[in-house]
DNA sequence: TAAAAAATATAGCCATAGCTATATATATTA
DNA sequence: TAATATATATAGCTATGGCTATATTTTTTA
């Protein structure tokens, strides 16, 4: 048994959780603030703070103090990338004929432990219905 | 979006590995102990031994001091889970064409995130191959 | 059986992600 | 504009799971 990859997937799983909701935020509202990702993640705005700072040490996103979020070019790769897995896992439990409820919550969970193979699977069968 | 679950998830995740692993070594081997445990998951003994000491703390398996370890009837319970939705994940991903490893490696990352709606799907796929 | 090897345990370190409480800065509104 | 409300930041705590180094116990073997 190799866990080992499950465990490197952990590492970068809250990282991607973030930069995918900044990018949504960016989008949605042209700005990614501390209290709504607090609020989307349902954890407290000291917390997202904290991880904020590693985020921006890290290099994926940008900020001023006191002022909102933005992603730089390494943030918006990863998150790019990370929506288009979502949306494949989403897309692929929908296509299951799974409620869009637990098509959402479960492809929150599963995105970050699909390898390619299984991704282009899915996204064949989201294509085509066969496998 | 809730990201709850997939944190709650992530506090039970180790906690299954370790006892899916246990179960997995007392049936092949009749014993689980500290080293198999630490080869298996790629780690060292040391940190083996702390996760350990928090679950049997926390009622999953029974141990002395020196000694292998067992699983408690809690313990037993959450493995025996564990199994099985790994093993309906793992063949569920066989069954959509991929190979052993890659099913093998992504079924131990997935089974933690896979709602009981999307298990029933999966096993109904497994055995009809509809969905 | 005594020495060597292997397994287990412990201490102490690091990073992460939670939390509460409190301080500070920014935005809103009276 | 001054007061209030909101947002952000910081300090300090907890628990977890990694690690290395070192001690202790058990097992193997010479």
């Amino acid at each position: 048994m190799s866990f080992k990859k499950v465990r490197d997937a952990h590492q970068t799983e809250n990282t991607e959780d973030y930069l995918e909701l900044i990018a949504d935020l960016l989008n949605q509202y042209g700005e990614a603030r501390i209290v709504d990702i607090a609020s989307n993640l349902d954890i407290t705005q000291a917390t997202v703070n904290k991880t904020i700072k590693r985020l921006q040490i890290q290099g994926y996103i940008q900020k001023e103090p006191y002022r909102s979020i933005f992603l730089t070019v390494k943030g918006q790769q990863i998150a790019s990338q990370s929506k288009k897995r979502h949306k494949i896992v989403f897309n692929f439990l929908s296509n299951m004929g799974l409620d869009k409820k637990t098509a959402k919550s479960d492809s929150e969970g599963i995105e970050h432990h699909v390898s390619d193979r299984t991704l282009k699977k899915m996204n064949k069968f989201n294509k085509t219905k066969k496998f």
